[in-house]
DNA sequence: GACAGTTTCAAACAGTTGTTATAAATATTA
DNA sequence: TAATATTTATAACAACTGTTTGAAACTGTC
């Protein structure tokens, strides 16, 4: 029996964790199976095992490859100034989060997946906090305690009021996310840059204004 | 012939409908298994299929029983006074949104429920929208145009904005919710009402401002 | 007691899951 | 070319999935 290898084969194990990345964004790392990943990858069953181990591994791989690529595409500061404002540096970090979140392809997954694994931990968030969501916060967190000090004349700010701002531009920017991704007409069409970009304005509008008020304090 | 059944609250149904809010709760309608249900419950594995139908004859029943009786429980204006202030409402919607989500039991899963939902739809979505997101999303709808009418000098607000802020706000609570059920260790502790409301009142704080500075429009 | 309706339980069903053993096909090197 | 290592394909494995079966155990009424 000959074997019909594809002419676009561009790698059994790149093809495993594009289709993976799909699979797993869509269903999380229980409901996802095996079979469907290596159908889609144009794939035999075994070839998981034999690249990855076991489908662990392979959900470890795509999360290492996803989260390195889009930060490496869209990183926090997008190339900002370094002596930028806290100000502008927010309303950056939220145009960034909303980049790799709303983009085509796996920029997409990244958030999915980090999704996914709220809704249902797999074991291995402990290791995805580490090296996805820790450094994430730590930059958001150092921006908003700087935008508070400049707001409150110097003085440092309340941290349980530091952290509060924090999950409420995060969870604006998520809750956005999600809700595009979930709309089935928005599942077909793809946001232009532009339209990102204008949305992460008014989240930005937004929060800056609830910061300001948590700031003044009433 | 009047067949005795059991009233809704006893019996093997009951714990039925107990253990799958709380298995479905954790993972999702795909993930979770029949087994795992039953044996939390102490059923007999065919005791689903014998009360329910199927598994998702459970799963409706569990979704139709949280939301009746988280809404029952906390309803979207805390029986706030029906003169109150447009500001004054959304004040209360956001502790009703995070009492539903925080609170102990099943009003908890609720939320977790339709976050389950959005990360991996299991084609009973459409449903669960229309009677329980609909209806939330368009009680607040009302009271943020109210509210941004007042702010506009009663000069009718643009859809759009309208829409982002509402949005907003349902973000920042499932976000607190989302990150509250995570920590391991807030997963014992369960928040105190008044722990709740003080969280609720800095979102409410933070949206206000957010509105506000949407409202001036820079 | 006997009887009929309702509910439980253990066992088994067919289908799917992750994983693996083995052989075939391909790539690499001498 | 031949020999070797790497990669892919097939089929099977045991464990688990939702579901069904049929017999037992209840329930209340006569």
């Amino acid at each position: 029996m000959k074997a019909i290898r594809p002419a676009w084969d561009e790698g059994t194990k790149k093809r495993l964790i594009d289709a993976a990345g799909k699979v797993f964004a869509r269903h999380g790392f229980r409901a996802a199976t095996i079979r469907e990943i290596c159908k889609c990858a144009n794939a035999a069953v075994s070839a998981v095992n034999y690249h990855f181990g076991d489908k662990k591994g392979l959900y470890l791989a795509v999360f290492e490859y996803c989260n390195r690529r889009a930060i490496e595409k869209y990183p926090h500061d997008l190339g900002l100034d370094s002596e930028a404002t806290a100000e502008e540096r927010l309303r950056v970090f939220i145009r960034s989060f909303l980049l790799r979140g709303l983009g085509d392809g796996f920029p997409a997954w990244h958030e999915k997946l980090i999704a996914q694994e709220v809704a249902d931990p797999s074991g291995i968030f402990g290791k995805v906090a580490e090296t996805a969501i820790r450094p994430m916060d730590e930059y958001l967190e150092k921006v908003i305690r700087e935008f508070l000090r400049k707001e409150n004349s110097a003085q440092e700010p309340d941290v349980c009021l530091v952290e509060l701002c924090r999950m409420n531009v995060i969870g604006q920017c998520i809750f956005q996310i999600h809700i595009r991704q979930l709309m089935p007409l928005a599942a077909t069409k793809i946001l232009e840059p532009a339209q990102i970009t204008a949305i992460a304005d008014l989240i930005f509008q937004f929060s800056v204004g609830g910061i300001r008020a948590i700031a003044a304090g009433r």
